[in-house]
DNA sequence: CGTCAGATGATC
DNA sequence: ATCATCTGACGC
């Protein structure tokens, strides 16, 4: 129930991502409210993995929306993105944060712990919460049985701030506040500044 | 609290 | 060599 169509992810990266805030990801018994998302948009975004064009690792980017798009950082973690725009666009949004809604055990036994968080702070923690693997990559979030999306509860506000990690893309675009956050959630972290987007249309007017 | 190094491997 | 990171060790 409440499972999403693939029509949701065929837009700008940003605006899927604004809309991903409180939504519900599923995999094999855990469930993970949706708290920080990074939008990394199509043509021009100097911190897309898409700049230099097409290559091996980013091709599901390329690919049809509503695909997973996973790899490898740092040799250690795995990071789940959500594809989005057009097939031939290369875009997507990447999963930073999440708040546990159910699996709590299975995510704990995964991280060695017996006590366990139930605030996902950070990418990688995320996707070693879901159980991910690289063979999930450019797998169909909108068919039942593999990791889904699925319809949350909209965030009470909005909060947007620059991206994490991309110090190596222009400065237009290391400052740009395409990461964004459910406020209120008691999601705290991060060095970077994250300030309360006052109204939707408001931010889409200078963003879009 | 804070900063910082090391782990670890696919990719270009 | 370069990374869309995390953790634990240290110093205050």
């Amino acid at each position: 129930m409440g499972l999403i169509e693939p029509s949701f992810y065929a837009r700008d990266a940003l605006e899927v991502a604004w809309d991903l805030l409180g939504c519900r990801l599923k995999h094999e018994g855990v469930e993970i409210l949706i708290t920080e998302v990074e939008a990394y948009r199509k043509e021009g975004d100097s911190a897309n993995h898409c700049r230099s064009g097409r290559t091996r690792r980013n091709a599901p980017m390329w690919g049809p929306p509503g695909r997973a798009y996973i790899y490898l950082c740092y040799g250690i973690h795995l990071m789940l993105n959500l594809v989005t725009d057009q097939d031939g666009e290369g875009a997507a949004v990447l999963i930073r944060a999440g708040q546990v809604g159910g699996g709590l055990d299975i995510i704990r036994s995964r991280r060695g712990a017996k006590e366990g968080p139930v605030l996902l702070t950070g990418p990688g923690k995320v996707a070693q919460a879901l159980g991910l693997d690289l063979g999930m990559n450019e797998s169909e979030l909108f068919v039942p049985g593999g990791l889904e999306l699925h319809q949350g509860r909209r965030p009470q506000g909005v909060l947007a701030g620059p991206r994490i990690g991309i110090g190596y893309a222009q400065p237009e675009h290391v400052l740009a506040p395409w990461r964004l956050a459910a406020a209120g959630t008691g999601w705290v972290s991060h060095p970077a500044p994250l300030e309360q987007v006052t109204s939707r249309a408001h931010y889409f007017s200078m963003w879009s």
